[in-house]
DNA sequence: AAATAATTATCGAAAAACAATAAAAAAATA
DNA sequence: TATTTTTTTATTGTTTTTCGATAATTATTT
């Protein structure tokens, strides 16, 4: 019962590094790393829209949720 | 381009009222209605996970996202 | 029409994103 | 293995936003 962050996936299948994703997306790296690593405890549907749209993928695609 | 959060489908399959649903996961209606109208600029974790919860779906069930 | 439900609107407090930065750790590469 | 690059962790401060509480308005249902 947690929704995970893993963007790792799609960051495979675009062949794109944490670095460029973020520098993309318009944070920084450590921001990134901080959802990556499911530090963060909300997120902004800015931020959650740039990433899909970098990625081009969906929410759902980004975010997991586990019982 | 942009994140919609669409909760009336997961709502209507469950057959569940926007107050149910709001009491279940333990915020006000108000606070639910904003979500619901597109209004949030962004959504905690927690509150995505109860949601998820007691519709029993997906965070992609509830978020989508629009080119 | 009356009652119920949902939305909108404020206000304030608490929580959290995010930037900026630096340091540490991990991974990749020569 | 040594070096470089990338990623993660950590800290501080500012800004943003959630969320509760509440009341009023609007919509829906009975």
């Amino acid at each position: 019962m947690a929704i995970i962050v893993n963007v790792d996936v799609m960051l495979a299948k675009r062949k794109m590094s944490s670095g460029e994703l973020a520098e993309k997306v318009g944070i920084t790296p450590a921001n990134l790393s901080i959802l990556k690593t499911n530090k963060a405890k909300a997120i902004r549907f800015s931020t959650l829209d740039k990433i899909c749209e970098v990625l081009d993928c969906k929410p759902g695609d980004i975010l997991d949720y586990q019982k």
